[in-house]
DNA sequence: GCCAACGTTGGC
DNA sequence: GCCAACGTTGGC
């Protein structure tokens, strides 16, 4: 299987694309996912899938970096940790309910690509991430839809293009 | 801060 | 197995 790309939702006060670059070996692992879609979009995840780094609840909500799959999935321990947040206990030992994986720091965008210009693209309509009432934290992204995105990069900022000298 | 959309829980 | 109630996500 070829080489997969993934978008991951964090929300900035809490995880930031600059924490992940600040981290011990840019890596972090992605710990509290609590929904079962999302844990098994993670455990389809090989070594070397890149992901775009996502910024939820933020102004504006943005993709803002890419990232890498540096460890596949396993189990996440906060499940069994009482103190917690992301305590489950519901969750045996035995039998890990939720998993996590590894990713480390890529780059930053040269610039935050917003939801609002995403909503812009055609080539985008099918992402999930523009779908109305999508929610989740952890989605796979076409090669096409990657590709797009990149290219976005590249263009200059719709609102300030209307100034060029 | 509001609330629509969604996922989960639990009574029946 | 249905579905009402509840909790959460996340854009606005």
């Amino acid at each position: 299987m070829g080489l997969r790309y993934w978008l991951m939702k964090s929300e900035p006060t809490t995880f930031s694309i600059d924490d992940l670059c600040n981290a011990p070996r840019q890596t972090t692992c992605w710990e509290g996912v609590r929904n079962y879609q999302a844990r098994n979009y993670m455990r389809d995840m090989a070594i070397g899938d890149l992901v775009l780094f996502y910024h939820s609840n933020a102004d504006p909500p943005a993709i803002v970096g890419i990232a890498e799959v540096v460890k596949t999935a396993y189990p996440d321990p906060t499940q069994f940790d009482k103190k917690n947040k992301y305590y489950d206990p519901a969750s045996h030992p035995s039998n890990p309910r939720w998993e996590m994986v590894d990713i480390k720091f890529v780059r930053k965008l040269s610039r935050p690509l917003s939801l609002p210009e995403l909503r812009k693209e055609r080539t985008l309509k099918n992402m999930l991430l523009l779908q109305k009432g999508s929610r989740l934290s952890v989605q796979p992204v076409s090669r096409e839809e990657w590709e797009h995105i990149l290219s976005l990069e590249q263009s200059a900022r719709p609102s300030t293009s209307k100034k060029r000298q």
